[in-house]
DNA sequence: CCGTTTGGTTCCATTATTTGAAACTTAGTC
DNA sequence: GACTAAGTTTCAAATAATGGAACCAAACGG
């Protein structure tokens, strides 16, 4: 349900169609696709054929059926490699992940989401591109409640819209009013907390990463079970935390500026 | 140098411009990319705008840079779990990896370039991302080749248009002619052979994915040393390769059929 | 300080591309 | 062999992209 935002031009169609494909998970047939855009039937057709030509998407002679394309696999190589913070703060994370003996998260807000770019598991060893990627909400989570709170303005009000404030849990912040207040107590004691807020049983402190002008480049995250420990013993790791967030923004600004020439 | 194809439509120059930022590595000023364009100054603005406005591109506003956005992340998530073999191969790699104890590759064609969507390491775990998305040539790599030999002949003409066939190593094919000619020596043998025409001190042996139709779904190789062994001896697995190429169709195959009603 | 260059943004009449209803072509049913 | 569903093509009208040039701002130089 609920479409896209008004797609702006040509190119917005097309990645609009993208989406559709992507959102699927697997091969789509053309009607499939035409049932639930309300493109015209030619112009769709029109997009899937300049998608599939280009690469982007990749059409399945045999079946009939539209999937991602390769291409995409190769950009994404290079936004993995260059947008987002997980190649700068790999080794950050690798540290953190060590000294708590906790689950790591590193995300980014994409439209209003909490987009997971890195994560290193307590147990398992990373399994990358399986949980990297993957998308959640950002009212109820710890990264996302971090983000949010030092977001400017604009981009808060942006996020707000797009927040579908679901109730997961009894302790979900259920209303744009409640949130708000925590986002606040959250910019006074500098971190966020997640008080089983999306999954029961699951806690995290969370912490933005800024840039020096305070733009909020992403946030880091300290996750556990209620199981296991308390949110108190979690709090203890704060300081690190914000002291390996810094880093990481020190790292990715320095990184950003030398084009030599 | 070398412009794109004659790139169709708006969104096919807004993901030339893409492919642009995405070429740099690192985040491109305007001017930048205004240089190596010859879209006039006004047309690469509003293309910039619109992607930025899209989320496929980032813009720095400290910096006034631009970065490939998160959303190609999130886009890639998808491609990767669906379009590309990977997700179905992984326990065939994993198996392959285990009986031989060599490097295994899995690869799929991309405009004529060999993208590599998977990996295991002899030695260390997977690392995903990483490595794979990388691209190499076609012409003088093991699965590039196994690639080639079974493509349609509009495919083959395609791919060969856009070989470089620049002279790697002492091995390397480096004309047309003798690709050909090598191509039709696999396609009788079965599977291809890198016989160091990439990197030297580098052989591997290559089989196809194909499937019942005879279409080219991919690529699987293992890949060695001459210090560690010998073409010879890494034939000795075409079989068993060959074996786990054929299974991976199979599942890719009915893969793509179960939508249900 | 003020003239100049460099880098980025906006205007707007012209032009080319996209649009989508409808017609058409297969391929599959009954 | 008529009927249906799925995909492809057409073409005039509508719209969106184009790009030369003007504009603005900040950094530079004398």
């Amino acid at each position: 349900m609920g479409a896209e935002g008004h797609a702006d031009g040509t190119v917005g169609k097309a990645l609009d169609v993208l989406d559709m494909v992507a959102r699927h998970g697997r091969p789509v047939r053309f009607s499939d696709l035409l049932a639930q855009s309300d493109y015209p039937k030619a112009t769709l057709y029109r997009l899937l054929q300049t998608l599939t030509h280009q690469g982007m998407l990749m059409l399945d002679p045999d079946q009939g059926t539209y999937a991602l394309g390769v291409r995409l696999v190769r950009l994404a190589h290079a936004a993995w490699a260059q947008s987002s913070l997980a190649p700068i703060a790999r080794p950050y994370l690798d540290e953190l992940a060590a000294k708590t003996g906790e689950t790591i998260h590193l995300a980014q807000m994409d439209l209003g989401q909490v987009l997971y770019v890195d994560k290193r598991n307590a147990a398992r060893p990373v399994e990358m591109f399986a949980q990297a990627g993957k998308v959640g909400p950002a009212y109820c989570t710890g990264v996302g409640k971090a983000m949010l709170a030092w977001a400017t303005p604009e981009a808060l009000e942006q996020a707000l819209a797009r927040q579908s404030f679901h109730r997961h849990t009894d302790h979900t912040l259920d209303t744009p009013e409640k949130l708000l207040a925590e986002l606040q107590a959250i910019r006074v004691r500098g971190h966020a907390f997640d008080r089983e807020e999306h999954e029961r049983g699951i806690i995290c402190c969370a912490v933005p990463i800024l840039t020096r002008s305070g733009r909020v480049l992403g946030a880091l995250s300290v996750t556990s079970t209620t199981a296991r420990t308390t949110l108190a013993a979690l709090e203890d790791w704060a300081g690190l935390t914000k002291d390996i967030a810094a880093r990481i923004a020190a790292e990715a600004e320095s990184w950003r500026f030398p084009e030599q020439n």
